[in-house]
DNA sequence: TGTAATAAAATACACTGTGTTCTGTATCTA
DNA sequence: TAGATACAGAACACAGTGTATTTTATTACA
């Protein structure tokens, strides 16, 4: 890629996520993003098509850096390796508590539904065939319930509550869904 | 109220939980409602300031209904009243299960935010004080994992499983939460 | 039932933000 | 260095918003 591309995709990106932190999604026009990115207009469209598919190509470079280890070492499911359940979420909070500055914006005002369906898709993939297995609850409820009760999880910590550490973090989510989780070191 | 006005307000009310079946709630202009309420320009604007203002009227029309038993019946938290926590929330499910038609177009798409963030409001109120006391884990986490996990279950129930009865959905909620919350009925 | 108040309809308008087109300039790559 | 490509700036058509004005219809109430 171009080096003059990932300067203005960059500058895009970070006032973006700048504005954000001041103004909410709706209320954030094409103009502003170009004022404060300091590029030209036709710059901007040449890039992104609308505001929405900024607003996804950024969840896409988040979570992209977020699950990027989570998929490389997907093999490890398998009783091969040693990373417990509980120690790759941990790993995925780590991840997430760096990207956080732009995060938190993302999560508050209208793009928060987008950013955590987004959020959520990738869950899916992490959470499935984690869950015990329970005869008298419906598989898709239970999955759906682990799934944004994680996400709801970093949502609640990213925003106003960042102290915790990423292992407080898991430790508060895994109190209440250990039970229902398959513990594989065992 | 005038006649005319329960009349306008009611078309318009209409018009948009129809359209919101069919388009998104970004993608869907005042003109589209004005159109489908078969109103005057200036009427929808008497009404509304904005799309936003709408919205938010709905979800308090919808929440009103949902919620009005719930705040009569306060007074049965202390032990006079037979219902237990378990039954105030499936009597909750009944009354959304109502307005379920008007519901499912405001939970899919952007809006479900707004939604969902007034949803929780009400539900924080009823769920407050509904905790067990655990010291290792912030109550304010707990109270946030409590009410998301409703919010949550509803949104799954209402979005394409719609066909359990609300019985079964608080069932299946309680399955998981009933360890955390205090039974008042011992 | 007649009347004053008020809601709605119709039309026209200014305004904001969007997305495109064009031309000239700067920067990269081979 | 040459050709390609990205950027800047200005101008433009367009859609949707929100308001103002006038006229017509409906309502509440004495």
């Amino acid at each position: 890629m171009d080096r003059r591309q990932r300067k203005t995709r960059a500058a895009i990106f970070g006032a973006f996520t700048n504005l954000l932190q001041r103004k909410s999604y709706s209320s954030l026009t094409v103009q502003d993003i170009i004022d404060e990115a300091d590029i030209g207009r036709t710059t901007f469209y040449a890039h992104f098509e609308t505001k929405d598919e900024l607003l996804r190509a950024i969840c896409s470079d988040i979570f992209e850096h977020v699950f990027s280890h989570e998929i490389l070492s997907e093999d490890k499911h398998d009783f091969t390796g040693h990373d417990s359940f509980q120690d790759r979420i941990t790993h995925i909070l780590y991840h997430l508590q760096e990207k956080q500055q732009s995060i938190s914006g993302l999560l508050s005002g209208e793009c928060g539904e987008i950013f955590m369906r987004y959020f959520r898709e990738y869950l899916y993939n992490v959470f499935d065939g984690e869950l015990v297995d329970d005869g008298n609850i419906p598989h898709d409820y239970r999955l759906h319930h682990a799934v944004s009760g994680f996400a709801e999880t970093v949502r609640w910590w990213l925003q106003g509550h960042s102290d915790y550490t990423p292992e407080e973090i898991s430790g508060f989510y895994f109190a209440f869904e250990s039970s229902r989780l398959i513990d594989r070191e065992i």
